[in-house]
RNA sequence: GCUCGAGUGGUGGAAUUGGUAGACACGCAAGACUUAAAAUCUUGUGUCCAUUAGGACGUAUGGGUUCAAGUCCCAUCUCGAGUACCA
């Protein structure tokens, strides 16, 4: 064998191994914390360490965000791209349930690596990001586990909690002012967002004692404790937040989720859904998500109406967004939690309305919502009166109106609103029109376009007049007022879980109180991971002196965290990973501002991306940021799919039977390892020595002795056998391949099976080039002037990957970089300027081959920080044009003419042309189109 | 049901403002080198008709605007995502 031969070949095993070490010692990558550089923030959602490492879908958006930090460094930016971990969750929890080992152990071999209890090597997160040579600031990771993180999450509480909301100033003010204006005044003039409606005077707050004082706090606090109604997932022991269920059931292990009225903590983000809405406009996210965000929050404008009740004191209060419809009422509908239903029901109707009240009670969630077609209700007996008309109104309860929106309570305008509609047309209620001629016989009439009649003052009038008109009655009558509805809830903010960040919490009696102490509050060591014998939480098997705190109450606080506190702030602690005495430098937030690129799953719209908006806001509403956004720009990446192998067995025989054959036999399918194909054709060999099952296995084969796998797309998880992992591509292929490859897939937002088979063309992409460098027995560059051809070659790339870069069209670049790679060596170029400048384009991409190079021509430091090529577009100015001629918009030939010709001498040209005389076949031009630069259109 | 997004060769995809549809790559076919294989290189490859020259059709479907439509407008179908009695 040729030894010259093999030294010139691309070694990328070793190149890779060698400039990883070199960035990790020199530390290549690490973010100037004081710069004059303009600074660009790039950051990746960061994952949470589960045991079964990376696959190839994870470092989609990690490459695309490397890729661009890679650029802008090039660009003279200073670049901040860290990673960390979110490592604080349920699986490491479950597992410890399981196996006894506490999850800061199994979460601590997930990252770094290892093995697990039963002996099975896990490769480390770390590990495998390390090879595919991302450029991490490696010295600013963090991790949400750790007691130096969560203190400063436990901080952020503390802020939150010693916060209330004022509506005037339209932000979050420390408690202290609120307390002053009790004090002083009372309650009476304070605008907050509270759910408490009553009033209090200054001397009744001066007269109560401070466990009163302090409950009546927990009404207007930012974080508070209450009892609420909370979506409680016995299965794993603990309440989930609204974005946590998906379809009814639990979005982690698909457990079902009942309603049960808990004490727990909340957040009030409520207070901020008008921000939350409003600033969507001021980010670059993808309309889908905004859109998601905005449905989430469900702004709805309209008013709340006060009906009385005939006969007794209570009275009912709706919200509706068709005020113009208020004569179009014809019945009203409680849900059937709604407390008024018990005092008004009369004792005819008693019965049933408790029997339904039961009925309505036991249906879970999943079940109301499967039950959406059927109409039920039941008549209370009573009859409200319309504020307008003083007509009575019967009053029903239905579970189509749900207790959590709104008041409970609906006025029902069936001729408006289908589902009143239905209602009354079941129950044979009375549907009255009051839109001006239209139909509403077998259906009612939602569009807002018509003309309002038979409602007195508001007739003749359309719906957005009369709209307003009626909102303005309703308040000068003092019936109501306008108001504006959100569907957004408070966040319930505790988990009945041990892998979680505990509270600064202890109680005194009911009343909780924060830890004094500016330490840490660290997780205690418990017995098992378990709740109690009497349901507590499992922190509840800690005693008073297992924790790092002096608890000075009864009890410490036995909840932990959601799993969203600590990664709504994770972004601000990238800037000063260590600081002891904040949870970030004033100085460094000022300079590294808020995300500039963040990528990351559309998973995680109505939960991580809207609470850290919020956690930014109001750490923005503190002073303690100086921006209202965390994240500026986003991208969602697409996720990528398994493409699952199947073999088919013979249910007779159990024999298994090849893909081609497999219509002459019945056979059923099962997953087989995708590691044991080769293409479709499957390693016999290997499959039978997989399973003790499959040992004697026999095989149908096709003709020629291979046996074919069918594919199927899947989801790329374990139990699918169709997990690739990038570890092996990078051994077989190389790192710089594999970032390529996952580019060059497609567009970085849509969603792709995983296809292997592509790999060897990007690879030859990398071998081309490393050839462009070396002649068949050493490394060989030209210093002689390049041509025409080739400047024009290296600089279309240089304007095709630089504008795709910016617009974030990943694929594309990799298209670009091949057509120049081909391009030069077509013209068998392999001079100095040319190659120096392809080299800076491609190490975005492919950083280790580009660093090799790059010092094969002679450069002693790494090319990181190497100023990107400059378009010049001289070299891109040509003479001619080959103009498409076209007849009838159909292009049939090329014709080259010069660019100084003006569009009558390209016409002239054109036109006395031979090949158009014959296209035209004698007949007469009606119309000619000339677009200098572009085409030729002849019509006729 | 509602909201949003997407439908382009055998496959992944390209076409930035309406201006040569299918770049780039895979796969496939033929050839060169080789004892052979791998690797590498060359050529061809949307569909249909035609020996060639060439012609017709073609971006989910149907219509429209335009000299010109994958791109703009209207309607329909299919797929994906979100949401689900939100008054």
């Amino acid at each position: 064998m040729d030894l010259k031969n093999i030294v010139m070949q691309y070694q990328f095993n070793t190149i890779e191994k060698n400039w990883q070490k070199y960035w990790a010692e020199k530390k290549t990558f690490a973010a100037e914390d004081n710069s004059v550089k303009p600074k660009f923030y790039a950051l990746d959602m960061f994952p949470y360490p589960s045991g079964a490492g990376l696959h190839v879908g994870h470092p989609l958006g990690y490459i695309a965000s490397d890729i661009y930090a890679r650029f802008k460094r090039h660009q003279g930016f200073n670049v901040l791209h860290p990673m960390g971990y979110d490592s604080f969750g349920l699986p490491a929890e479950q597992y410890a349930i399981q196996t006894g080992q506490h999850p800061a152990v199994t979460t601590k071999t997930n990252i770094e690596g290892g093995t697990d209890k039963d002996g099975n090597v896990i490769p480390g997160y770390r590990n495998q990001l390390d090879k595919i040579g991302f450029s991490f600031d490696w010295d600013r990771e963090v991790r949400t586990s750790e007691p130096n993180y969560y203190k400063w999450t436990q901080w952020i509480f503390k802020q939150i909690f010693n916060s209330w909301y004022n509506n005037e100033s339209d932000k979050a003010e420390k408690i202290d002012s609120l307390i002053e204006k009790f004090k002083a005044e009372g309650n009476s003039n304070i605008k907050a967002t509270t759910d408490f409606e009553e009033t209090f005077s200054a001397s009744d707050w001066n007269s109560w004692s401070e466990e009163e004082q302090q409950k009546m706090l927990l009404n207007y606090r930012l974080a508070y404790l209450s009892d609420t109604w909370v979506n409680w997932c016995s299965a794993l022991g603990t309440v989930l937040a609204n974005d946590e269920i998906k379809n009814g059931v639990s979005e982690r292990g698909g457990h079902p989720v009942e309603q049960k009225l808990m004490r727990q903590w909340s957040m009030r983000i409520t207070a901020y859904a008008e921000r939350l809405l409003k600033d969507l406009d001021t980010v670059d996210w993808t309309d889908s998500i905004k859109d998601i965000q905005r449905n989430w929050i469900g702004k709805s404008q309209g008013a709340s109406v006060i009906f009385d009740v005939d006969g007794h004191d209570g009275e009912i209060e709706v919200f509706t967004t068709r005020p113009d419809t208020i004569f179009g009422v014809s019945f009203m509908v409680l849900a059937p939690e709604h407390e008024l239903v018990a005092k008004i029901t009369t004792a005819e109707q008693k019965d049933k309305i408790e029997a339904y009240q039961k009925a309505a009670s036991l249906k879970s969630e999943r079940d109301r919502m499967s039950d959406v077609k059927t109409i039920s209700g039941e008549f209370t007996g009573a009859y409200a009166i319309h504020p307008f008309s003083g007509d009575k109104i019967p009053v029903w309860i239905g579970d189509y109106v749900l207790a959590s929106y709104g008041t409970g309570a609906v006025m029902s305008v069936p001729c408006g609103d289908q589902r009143d509609w239905d209602f009354a047309n079941h129950f044979n209620i009375d549907i009255p029109n009051i839109f001006k001629d239209k139909d509403i016989s077998e259906a009612a009439y939602a569009e807002k376009d018509a003309v309002i009649t038979n409602s007195d003052f508001l007739n003749d009038l359309p719906v957005k007049k009369a709209t307003k008109l009626a909102i303005y009655e309703i308040e000068q009558k003092g019936f109501g007022k306008g108001k504006t509805q959100y569907k957004l809830r408070n966040a319930v903010f505790s988990r009945q879980r041990y892998w979680g960040e505990p509270f600064p919490v202890y109680y005194n009696g009911e009343t909780p109180y924060l830890l004094d102490t500016n330490d840490v509050v660290e997780l205690p060591e418990v017995d098992k991971y378990l709740p109690t014998a009497d349901g507590e939480p499992p922190l509840a098997r800690a005693k008073k002196d297992a924790w790092n705190v002096d608890c000075p109450g009864d009890r410490m606080e036995h909840n932990t965290m959601p799993g969203w506190a600590g990664s709504s702030w994770y972004f601000l602690r990238y800037m000063d990973p260590t600081n002891e005495n904040e949870f970030v430098a004033k100085d460094k937030v000022d300079y590294w501002q808020n995300v500039d690129l963040y990528i990351g799953g559309a998973e995680h719209a109505t939960g991580h991306l809207l609470y850290s908006r919020f956690w930014t806001k109001f750490l923005y509403d503190l002073d303690y940021i100086p921006f209202k956004e965390p994240f500026k720009k986003m991208i969602n990446q697409g996720m990528i799919q398994g493409n699952s192998a199947l073999v088919y067995r013979d249910i007779d025989s159990g024999k298994f039977v090849s893909k081609g054959k497999k219509k002459d036999y019945k056979t059923s399918s099962l997953h087989a390892d995708i590691n044991f194909l080769d293409g479709d054709i499957l390693d016999t060999e290997r499959f039978k020595n997989w399973r003790a099952e499959y040992n004697n296995a026999e095989f149908i084969t096709e003709d020629n002795g291979e046996f074919i796998c069918g594919r199927e797309i899947d989801k790329m998880s374990k139990s699918k056998y169709n997990v690739q992992t990038p570890d092996v591509l990078v051994q077989k292929y190389g790192a710089d391949t594999l970032r390529c490859y996952e580019m060059f897939l497609g567009p970085l937002e849509q969603h792709k099976p995983w296809d292997v088979q592509g790999i060897t063309g990007v690879h030859g992409f990398l071998k081309k080039a490393w050839r462009l460098f070396h002649n068949d027995e050493a490394f060989e560059v030209s210093d002689a002037e390049p041509t025409k051809e080739e400047l024009k070659t290296i600089h279309k790339a240089i304007q095709k990957v630089t504008g795709d870069i910016e617009r974030y069209s990943f694929n594309t670049v990799v298209s670009n970089l091949m057509i120049c790679v081909n391009e030069l060596t077509a013209h068998k170029c392999n001079k100095r300027i040319i190659l120096t400048d392809l080299v800076v384009l491609m190490s975005p991409y492919a950083p280790h081959i580009a660093e090799e190079l790059w010092s094969k021509l002679g450069n002693k430091e790494s090319l990181t920080y190497q100023p990107y090529p400059k378009f010049d577009e001289s070299h891109l100015i040509e003479s001619n044009h080959k103009y498409p001629i076209s007849f009838n918009g159909k292009m049939k030939f090329l014709m080259e003419l010069p660019l100084t010709l003006s569009k009558e001498e390209i016409e002239k040209e054109v036109m006395a042309n031979e090949q158009t005389k014959k296209y035209l076949a004698g007949r007469e031009p009606k119309k000619v189109i000339v677009v200098p630069k572009k085409i030729v259109n002849i019509v006729g």
